[in-house]
DNA sequence: CAGTCATATCGATGTACGTCAATATGTTTG
DNA sequence: CAAACATATTGACGTACATCGATATGACTG
């Protein structure tokens, strides 16, 4: 057997699995998105922090349609909390899924 | 002029300009890939934190042209710095550049 | 300098998704 | 109930991109 130079070592455990880099990913999607960015920003910076989305789509220059498909995502991930009142939905920031995709920065 | 109910006053100033946002947006794009995740994560928990692009292939179970253009998105984009040691390419992660995506997501 | 290996580029393909107009659903009020 | 307003859903469209096979480029080695 001849031996042939090598770069390195072989890395035997892998610091992040597939599935979590998955769920993790997908995390992140959500924040790959200007308007989505926006939003959670507004939100979170908004009096008593939660805030009517009727005012988004004028604020974010974006159709109903849009901020509604928006919101959606943002909600069904966990990242905003919908309160329904009157005809008016209310959205906040869920602090602790925001940490879960914060926390994987960290990388080490 | 009749005064209607209004469901909250107007936010005068917005938390985050669309700007930063795009800017932001692009970031999060980049880590919105479970491939470019298990890359970042497999070398900031390499010794030394640094690692040669050879093995990645085999380890991710994807392509060689498939590794390669996520390593130049996450080069590209200076998430990671590369050098090339003879004809094998080696990679680290970028503290600083990870860390304003990191502080990004405090929101507030 | 020819062969081998690592890496980059090209072209093609299938899928994901941001967007809006049109429309539907739901809630309040006169 | 009808009108008005907020929100959701549907369908369509264009673009972005992850992926791979084929191929090109580049670097070492015998």
């Amino acid at each position: 057997m001849k031996l042939i130079a090598t770069c390195c070592e072989p890395v035997l455990v892998e610091p992040i699995g597939s599935d979590e880099a998955e769920e993790l990913a997908s995390g992140f999607k959500l924040l790959s998105d200007p308007i989505r960015l926006r939003i959670l920003s507004l939100i979170a910076n908004a009096p008593k922090a939660s805030m009517c989305g009727c005012e988004l789509p004028e604020i974010l220059d974006r159709s109903q349609p849009t901020v509604s498909h928006h919101l959606s995502l943002l909600t069904e991930a966990g990242l905003l909390t919908r309160e329904q009142r009157g005809k008016w939905a209310w959205f906040s920031v869920e602090p602790n899924r925001v940490s879960v995709l914060r926390d994987a920065l960290r990388l080490s």
